[in-house]
RNA sequence: GGAGAGGUGGCCGAGCGGACGAAGGCGCUCGCCUGCUAAGCGAGUAGGGGGUGUUAAACCUCCUCGAGGGUUCAAAUCCCUCCCUCUCCGCCA
């Protein structure tokens, strides 16, 4: 959510952000109208109500007549104060609902654009492999050893469910360990957060009402289903105040995601590259806000290490600005290599939320003045499992349809090869 | 799932129609005192919306005692709905 100042104080910026957003049915004029009278109605009825809660103090001083005076025109008072207080609401309402869905402000630098094709390369590293044989993809090379099961998936749960088995398996857990050690060592701290969270904590995030149609929903309970662990290390400090000297507070998620890919029917369809369900290490920061562009670096930064540790080669595109979700002002890719492909695909993504997922969920620290403001939130991917393991399959394949396990995760792995 | 208890400020805890945004304690901050430490003394110490005004403030006002409704001139206190926590039983990894 943007802050309303933004409004009042700068409506050019809000022009602005409509246009780059290409956000063409809000009224600009007509939203300051609104907001305007919506103070007005609701500062009457206050000072209403104060007047009000002044004679009604005085009541039990009364006798007689008076006190029936006083209490029948207290009596009208609070008649008027309830009418005016739902007046004012009302107007609250037809504002927050066109204000609030409107998404994060963009970072100047941030290209123009409307799909990931106009997506900007910052930076490419590695040399795409070149093979003395012919590559196979990875579904090819995991079913032959049994490592990938897509049609039982299906048989049991539906298109886009797998089973992974024996090697792919450790593997998993391989990444995942050797993702929290890395972090662990930058000050993230490991959490298994919730999977199954509240509407609020999604509202929170960004994620409703813009992308609802993504999450899957546990009616019987009111709840759903995170898409990303972010959602839950988000929402986690909601409410709460930091104090200025613990941030930035980092955390690493790892849990199990889950997304319906509505829209997505026909993309992506062979193995496991796009599932509903998938496991994942998740950077998140609380922020101080003067420091969250740098720290949006580091989280890039981290995961440039991990891909460059397991000797991916992939690429950094800065996403245009038709790419960017509600929440972000600004989100780096990077993309690996995929040989089946022949191009660079998503395997991490990190974003700068500013304040807007703050301001929804009311996460601030206290300066040392004793002021609160708003923190800023970061999110970025350590280990997609897996397309991770897609990449690593497809990149590190051998003429006999085995896999090199990268130098990295020998240790965690156990073996050298799958 | 069944039975019961309870949700008050950073924490503990009182209040059960008006004097309560809330006693008391702990913690924390600042100051005083004590030639260390500890103790003692004094002051301060929730969040949010709106307004006037500077943008460093300052002031006025409204809301918030789990959430949302209701009764009343007046609600932390009474009523309703929901949420959450704890204990016991059942079930269960």
């Amino acid at each position: 959510m943007l802050d309303v100042a933004l409004l009042r104080d700068h409506p050019d910026d809000v022009r602005r952000l409509l246009e780059r957003r290409a956000i063409a049915d809000v009224d600009l004029d007509e939203l300051i109208v609104l907001d305007e009278e919506r103070r007005r109605v609701r500062a009457k009825a206050e000072h209403l109500r104060s007047e009000q809660k002044t004679l009604g103090s005085q009541v039990p001083d009364l006798e007689g007549k008076a006190r029936d005076e006083a209490i029948g025109r207290a009596s009208q008072l609070a008649s008027d104060v309830k009418q005016g207080l739902a007046d004012a609401d009302e107007l609250d309402d037809r504002f927050q609902a066109i204000w609030v869905p409107l998404p994060n402000r963009v970072h100047d630098e941030v290209p123009d654009g409307k799909t990931e094709e106009d997506n900007l390369e910052l930076k490419k590293v590695g040399e795409p492999p070149v093979f003395d044989f012919e590559a196979k993809d990875h579904l090819e090379l995991a079913e032959a050893t049994g490592i990938i099961d897509v049609e039982r998936g299906a048989k049991v749960s539906g298109s886009r469910f797998a089973y992974l088995q024996g090697r792919a398996v450790l593997m998993e857990f391989a990444l995942v360990r050797w993702a929290f050690d890395r972090l662990s060592a930058e000050g993230f701290i490991p959490v298994v957060p919730p999977v199954l969270v509240r509407e609020q904590a999604l509202f929170g995030t960004g994620f409703f009402p813009s992308d609802s149609d993504q999450v899957y929903e546990v009616a019987a309970d009111d709840l759903f289903l995170v898409g990303t662990s972010e959602v839950a290390l988000a929402a986690m400090h909601g409410d709460e105040i930091f104090s200025s000297d613990e941030l930035p507070v980092r955390y690493a998620g790892f849990s199990t995601c889950f997304r319906r890919e509505a829209g997505a029917a026909g993309k992506d369809t062979r193995g496991i590259f796009r599932v509903h369900q998938f496991d994942k290490v998740e950077m998140f920061s609380f922020c101080d806000p003067d420091r969250s562009w740098e720290e949006h670096e580091f989280i890039l930064a981290r995961e440039e290490a991990l891909v460059q540790e397991l000797g991916l080669p992939y690429r950094v595109v800065d996403v245009c600005v038709g790419d960017l979700g509600a929440s972000a002002a600004r989100k780096y890719d990077i993309e690996a290599w995929f040989p089946s492909q022949e191009r660079y695909r998503e395997i991490t993504s990190c974003s700068n939320t500013t304040d807007y997922q703050a301001r929804r969920l009311k996460v601030r620290f206290k300066d040392e003045a004793g002021n609160n403001h708003l923190v800023h939130t970061l999110n970025g991917t350590a280990v997609a499992v897996g397309r991770l393991l897609v990449a690593i399959m497809e990149n590190f394949q051998q003429s006999d349809g085995t896999v090199r396990v990268p130098d990295a995760l020998v240790p965690y792995a156990g073996f050298e090869s799958f």
